[in-house]
DNA sequence: ACGCGGATTCGATGCATGTCAAGCTCGACG
DNA sequence: CGTCGAGCTTGACATGCATCGAATCCGCGT
């Protein structure tokens, strides 16, 4: 990657930032650029697109690894190592309960970036 | 293989399809993913960021490429293939006048990726 | 016609990523 | 204890990607 004189300050998790206004009303700050990439880039294979959606739009807000494995064709390998991707690009939070681990989305983080996509003044919910 | 054809006619992204609920409402199917983790994956990048958001937010709705290399550290060649991307994406469009070459957003697949991204019944103009 | 400056493309290089197989860790249950 | 199953981690490999310099293409002036 390039080394735009890295801010070492990052703070991947629990971004409370109210950092991004929509991308079409105003130019993204290269900080924020930075920040806000690797969720996009996370999202940006389509395994782990799916995935995102199963986490969170599954029923009680959380869902069993053993549930997610079966619907892919990938190794159960894989699949971990897509949930971390999601994991670390702070999407996704996994709690170990029993044998099972389950995942829950992270709305902060997917709101900022729905946030940076809508044109301005444009209503999402009028679908 | 000399074809300059700068208005990349690639097969559409579904520009049109209305093929995306929010992911938290619905799970993404398997196709639509393969559609649009690229689009995500454009995104996914610093520097294709901070273009996509100067383009977005470009008065006029469109913004010359001399006027978007010198914000960044990185070669002019380097740029234009990150446009490349943006365009084959789908998320950009690009028409030369003159000498000079100038880009426009698409908003159409945008939305479509924010959509996606809206939690379910939240508003998000409320910001 | 010729050269000039802007933009894309080409070839090369080093790093990141997706994937799998195998090994390991953590609870559960005999 | 000992073993088993569910997930995670590690090592390894092939592919992809970001980046650069050089070459090429495209209009425009002189």
């Amino acid at each position: 990657m390039s080394k735009p004189s890295a801010t070492a300050d990052l703070l991947p998790p629990a971004t409370q930032t109210p950092c991004c206004p929509p991308m079409a009303a105003q130019r993204v700050e290269p900080a924020t650029a930075l920040q806000l990439a690797p969720a996009f880039k996370a999202l940006g294979d389509p395994v782990r697109l799916q995935l995102m959606s199963m986490i969170a739009s599954a029923p009680g807000g959380e869902i069993c690894v053993c549930d997610l494995t079966p619907s892919f064709e990938v190794s159960g390998s894989t699949i971990s190592h897509h949930l971390k991707t999601l994991r670390d690009a702070g999407l996704v939070d996994a709690e170990r309960r029993a044998s099972w681990v389950y995942y829950r989305a992270r709305p902060g983080l997917m709101r900022q970036l729905a946030t940076l996509l809508t044109p301005s003044g444009d209503d999402l919910t009028s679908n």
